[in-house]
RNA sequence: GGAAGCUUAGCUCAGCUGGGAGAGCAUCUGCCUUACAAGCAGAGGGUCAUAGGUUCGAGCCCUAUAGUUUCCACCA
């Protein structure tokens, strides 16, 4: 024996130590063995700002389940993991961090900002990957990456070079999502929408001939400083005189054209919009298409413009909007003011509105790009599971609008542009080598101060953590494409749609094969779990009190992909439960086998053996169906199902007649068998619960080192028998009545019943019988002869055709048996009256399978006979 | 405004291509049976949201309705 399992389930005790031995032994290093299939897995790399939590904890368990899984099936699998500089969430901690120092970023300026950010990342970078680390994740650290690494950074230059060459990335002017706090822009999907309270502005705009007004209808009067126009729908009868005409621009001195523009809706408000191009999307176009001034009236931070604003000139925009109304109101320009419920976008990292602004950013250009990871989709090439997640993202690559990709942020890769100072000359050049010295006129170059999107270097990690784009990387050539991308919803346009564009169009493939979406973790209400609301539990305690098992197999099976998990303390007591069940149940295999016993099954199996034998074989072949669907959580509920209800409950109870034999053979035999069958289990709940299968595995006789590279459980007909199956479950069943019975008369587990048995049954129930003396049904029933003499002196159970006799004496109470055999007439005759109705009916008897027909028939048959025996038991009593 | 999901036992949820409703927790009863009381043996509890339809047969397929959640859009 090579190691003691300690008296109580302990998971605290041995988990650290088997990860710390995992590593050491190298078990997660993936080793390129052109011999085996590649499995990949490439992790969704948390930011460096975060902590573990229970998403993260859903999201890695899955991912574990999966590799370990692939491992153990002989795949060569790699978990490649990594974190995320996230740009935006780590600069705001930085700035936040350093306003209680009371500094500020253009105190220390770029370089000094960068080396606290790296400061940063050096000291917390580390800590969600020693958090996931106690979840058991057998990620290859050794392969571990950082998406502003040299590597990273290397093929996010050249992503943007390559696409700026194709004409993909372009530099212009267009409405972006303006954030005042983070004073950044932010892309479409970083806007959040938010009903809110607000208000309809009426607001009369004078017309500059004096010939009289013309009301508009705004949620946002203070944006009036900003508008060039005015527009009514081109075919909108009440306003056609005025097309054309100029209007005085309230509370300033400025005219402004009245213009026709289909976008206009003439039911909605008073059928006229102000356009106001720099601070609008839709105005913007209009403004475009009617050659508009392009006014900006803000300040990066929402403040409004010197030289614009006139007297509102450093107001907030709100201020300046009361300010302004208030005027309006003194000049007897605002009409009437309605409420109006109306969607504000804010920013997603800090929840400030953000403000639509005309701008010059980065863009890349989609539509070009998007085709390609549609048709990936569409082809089956790629497929998302559950498959109805393809939809959104279909509908979004289809509709999608150009990314802007530039952020007023330092924390990230550097744009690679540079611009010549020289204003007469105004070169631009991308370049990846940096350049000082303008090639066209030997003027001064300038490299562009904003960084990328942080997602656009996570869109590429697939293949830039895989050495990309260095062509010849075996790990490239070998691991890519990856194989299953796992993660939540929430984050699907976000990421795995940009790296399916990416991966397309940089290495020619979808970067994996599939999309596993599960959903988020809520709390036992049913609130999704945030750190506003307070309502987060901490894995890392969960694990402190229960285990990292527990919490990985409560995670598993809490959920079925796609679809949202609740999490609670009760469903990890119960796994921590099942933990101890499990632990228990090989304590008890060791303390029986005392020593060595070969690994391996006997040459003689008893019908019990074969039984236990042929329900493990079954089970694993239904675990690995699950787990080839990605039912996870099915596959987890059939491993416990086995252990619990099988192996423990039955099979183990059975096993101790024989291991109370003297007859060495007989007690080795059941103990070998005992031994194959948990060590089977074992494997089939390793991905689920990695600790307690490894330090059970390890004390456990058998042919590996450690349950993680040992062969997964293969579905084999050699271990195949029906018949004992069929058999024993049978036993079984009659066993839950006898002891259903018992406890009706409310038999005491010491008084013992004595049983006598009769069946139709001839050759295999022998043997079950045989069996049953020794099952002994929890030593608490026992046979004493066969069935002879008087039925009417017997309580009876009837079984499928095997008949089961209780002397009536003590155990039975008249007026109770009575009451308990009616009750069963009842059930029966229903049951009766159910099927033959069924086989009465002539649709069901042309065009039912055959195999439901005879199935049908011989249920009616055992309810006949059932029914007689009922009935002589019930005159029996009288 | 558009789309999708969900509605099954008191609670949380499973139920694969249609063939007589399941688990865990909770409740009740009896047991400290020498691996496990974090346990064992039982019991009760469901017109599978509602109304139609297809079918010999529907929790499962179709239609509508209600409630609920989420995503997308964002007409000033």
């Amino acid at each position: 024996m090579k190691k003691e399992l300690a008296k109580t389930y302990s998971p605290k005790d041995f988990e650290d130590r088997l990860y710390h031995e995992w590593e050491e032994k190298k078990y997660f290093h993936a080793v390129i063995d052109k011999k085996k299939k590649p499995f990949t897995i490439v992790i969704p790399p948390p930011n460096i700002t975060g902590q573990l939590h229970m998403g993260h904890a859903l999201d890695n368990t899955l991912q574990d389940i999966l590799i370990r899984y692939k491992r153990m099936q002989g795949y060569c699998t790699l978990w490649l993991p990594g974190t995320d500089h996230a740009s935006i969430a780590t600069e705001a901690k930085i700035v936040n961090a350093m306003k209680e120092e009371g500094i500020t970023k253009d105190d220390i300026g770029r370089d000094g900002f960068l080396e606290r950010a790296w400061e940063w990342k050096r000291v917390y970078g580390g800590r969600i990957v020693e958090q996931l680390k106690k979840l058991g994740s057998s990620c290859d650290w050794d392969r571990e990456r950082f998406t502003l690494d040299d590597g990273c950074s290397k093929a996010v230059q050249k992503v943007f070079i390559d696409l700026y060459n194709k004409g993909l990335i372009y530099h212009g002017e267009r409405i972006i999502n303006w954030c005042p706090n983070c004073k950044t822009s932010i892309s479409d999907i970083e806007c959040e929408y938010e009903e809110q309270d607000g208000f309809f502005w009426h607001i009369n705009y004078p017309l500059a001939d004096g010939s009289g007004s013309v009301e508009i209808a705004t949620t946002r009067p203070e944006t009036l400083l900003g508008d060039s126009a005015i527009a009514v729908h081109p075919e909108d009868d009440r306003y056609k005189d005025i097309v054309g005409k100029m209007v005085k621009l309230p509370l300033t001195d400025r005219e402004i054209p009245v213009v026709a523009d289909e976008y206009v809706d003439r039911e909605f408000g008073t059928g006229v919009v102000k356009i106001t191009p720099a601070h609008d999307p839709n105005d913007f176009e209009v403004g475009k298409r009617h050659d508009l001034p392009i006014i900006h009236m803000m300040n990066d931070d929402a403040t409004i413009k010197e030289g614009i604003g006139g007297k509102y000139a450093g107001m907030d925009r709100y201020e300046a909007r009361k300010a302004m109304v208030a005027d309006l109101e003194a000049q007897g320009l605002l009409v009437k003011v309605e409420p109006h419920k109306h969607n504000v976008g804010c920013c997603q990292r800090c929840g400030t509105t953000v403000e639509p602004m005309a701008s010059y950013q980065w863009f890349v250009a989609m539509k070009e790009l998007a085709q390609p990871a549609i048709d990936v989709v569409k082809s089956g090439e790629l497929r998302y599971v559950p498959k109805r997640f393809e939809n959104g993202y279909l509908y979004w690559m289809e509709n999608i609008r150009d990314w802007c990709i530039s952020r007023q942020l330092w924390w990230g890769h550097r744009i690679p542009a540079y611009y010549c100072q020289n204003k007469e000359c105004g070169h631009t050049e991308i370049t990846l080598d940096g350049i000082s010295v303008c090639p066209k006129c030997g003027g001064v170059m300038k490299q562009d101060e904003d960084t990328l999107d942080t997602w656009f270097s996570s869109a590429l990690w697939p293949f830039s953590t895989l050495g990309w784009p260095d062509e010849d990387s075996e790990d490239l050539k070998f691991f890519y494409p990856t194989s299953t991308l796992v993660t939540g919803y929430d984050i699907i346009f976000f990421w795995v749609a940009r790296m399916i564009f990416s991966g397309v169009e940089h290495m020619g493939k979808a970067p994996f094969d599939t999309v596993l979406i599960h959903g988020i973790v809520r709390d036992a209400n049913g609130v999704k779990m945030s750190k506003s609301l307070g309502n987060g539990i901490d894995p890392l305690e969960v694990i402190d009190q229960y285990g990292a098992d527990a919490l990985r197999f409560t995670l598993a099976t809490g959920s079925s992909a796609g679809n949202d998990t609740r999490y609670s303390d009760e469903k990890v007591k119960a796994s921590r439960n099942f933990a101890n069940k499990l632990w228990n149940a090989a304590r008890f295999i060791l303390m029986n086998i005392d020593g060595e016993i070969e690994p391996g099954l006997p040459e003689k199996l008893e019908q019990e053996d074969k039984w236990i034998l042929s329900t493990l074989n079954n089970t694993a072949k239904a675990a690995t169906e699950n787990l080839e669907n990605f039912d996870q959580g099915l596959a987890a509920q059939k491993a416990y199902d086995f252990i619990w209800d099988q192996l423990c409950d039955r099979y183990i109870e059975i096993a101790k007649t024989r291991l109370n034999s003297d007859d060495k053979e007989t007690k080795d035999n059941v103990r070998r068998v005992l031994v194959y069958v948990m060590n089977g289990a074992l494997k089939l709940l390793h991905p689920f619960m990695p600790f307690i299968t490894e330090e059970i595995y390890q004390a456990l006789p058998n042919n590996t080192d450690s349950i993680m590279v040992s062969p997964w459980p293969v579905y084999t007909e050699e271990l195949n028998f029906e018949k004992e199956e069929k058999s024993l479950d049978r036993i079984f069943a009659l066993a839950k009545e006898i002891r259903a019975l018992r406890a009706q008369l409310g038999a005491h587990p010491t008084n013992k019943t004595n049983l006598i048995i009769e069946t139709e049954y001839t050759d295999d129930f022998e043997q079950g019988l045989v069996f049953v003396e020794k099952f002994a049904f929890s030593k608490d029933t026992q046979i004493v002869t066969k069935f002879e003499g008087d039925a009417k002196q017997y309580s009876q159970i009837v079984v499928e055709g095997a008949r089961a006799f209780i002397p009536t004496g003590d155990l039975v109470d008249k007026e109770k048996e009575t009451a308990r055999l009616n009750k069963e007439l009842a059930n029966v005759e229903k049951d009766i009256k159910i099927i033959s109705g069924k086989l009465n009916n002539a649709g069901f008897m042309a065009k039912a399978p055959q195999a439901v027909v005879d199935q049908e028939k011989a249920k009616l048959e055992n309810a006949m006979a059932k029914k007689e025996k009922i009935l002589e038991s019930l005159e029996a009593l009288n």
